[in-house]
DNA sequence: TTAAAACCTATTATAGCAGTATGTTGGTTG
DNA sequence: CAACCAACATACTGCTATAATAGGTTTTAA
């Protein structure tokens, strides 16, 4: 699978974050309750955007998660990248690792950068208000 | 990872019987050697791609595998859907078993779905036969 | 009749995903 | 200052799929 649940789930954060009252802080039991998905699991992925940048988090009473940025300015590549580590399609891409041996005489590797191409411009060119305007249940 | 090793090493098997004598059946241990991949793993996948259809075995002294179609009748997309099983980016794309029960209120899925399109579009617009015609090491 | 080869079934090792548990630090409010 | 809320941190666990490995059985040509 490409994109996982960490990934799949902080852009549920996000969205839900983009939904509420944009000056307060969102607690993240309320995230929870809201997008049913256990709180402690949650809080993995909301620490990833929080490191990331892309959300702002406050303790104590009152406090909770708000976004940074206005909502175009979040693209759904940067989140899963961020998240998931990579989009890679195929090991072969991931890191510089993993440079393959192979690789000189491999007739495949010039097809799997292009698919890497083809997906991160695709999930580039999408961001939080786009998925919003969509209405649910279009397709 | 949208493509695991099992259909990496499909297409270096189909690509390594196009590149064999095409009137005769390459056996097994031989691709296992010049592919450098375990002789016993590439059997499970092999099994695949005769079930499938892709590829005709033959068993006893002289046996073998051989192709059935023509390199240009051999879309990349046929081959790894066949193996991986699915090319779904996420999970909830994949098979009609993951109805989420959250979909007719999902901001995302047409997303997925469009992503998902897209790569099968690429994958099948790729064949054996434009593998074998870019040169290893181009990119 | 021997050897080469595909074919078949079961088992194992490993790793990453998904989730849980427990505790610590920081900030607000009565 | 005490209690509470909330983020932050670390460690652990169960599960599942991948990636193999092992040991056979059947088929066929020489």
């Amino acid at each position: 699978m490409l994109v996982s649940t960490k990934g799949r789930y902080a852009l549920r954060i996000l969205l839900e974050l983009a939904q509420y009252d944009r000056g307060r802080y969102m607690p993240l039991p309320l995230i929870a309750e809201k997008q049913d998905i256990s709180e402690k699991y949650l809080e993995s992925i909301v620490s990833l955007l929080v490191k990331g940048g892309l959300v702002e988090g406050v303790r104590g009473k009152g406090g909770g998660y708000r976004l940074r940025r206005a909502l175009q300015d979040y693209s759904v590549g940067e989140i899963l990248r961020l998240t998931e580590g990579s989009l890679a399609p195929v090991a072969c891409l991931d890191g510089d690792a993993n440079v393959c041996p192979r690789a000189d005489q491999c007739h495949t590797l010039p097809m799997w950068t292009k698919l890497e191409g083809l997906i991160n411009s695709y999930l580039d060119s999408v961001t939080l208000e786009d998925l919003l305007d969509v209405p649910a249940a279009e397709v």
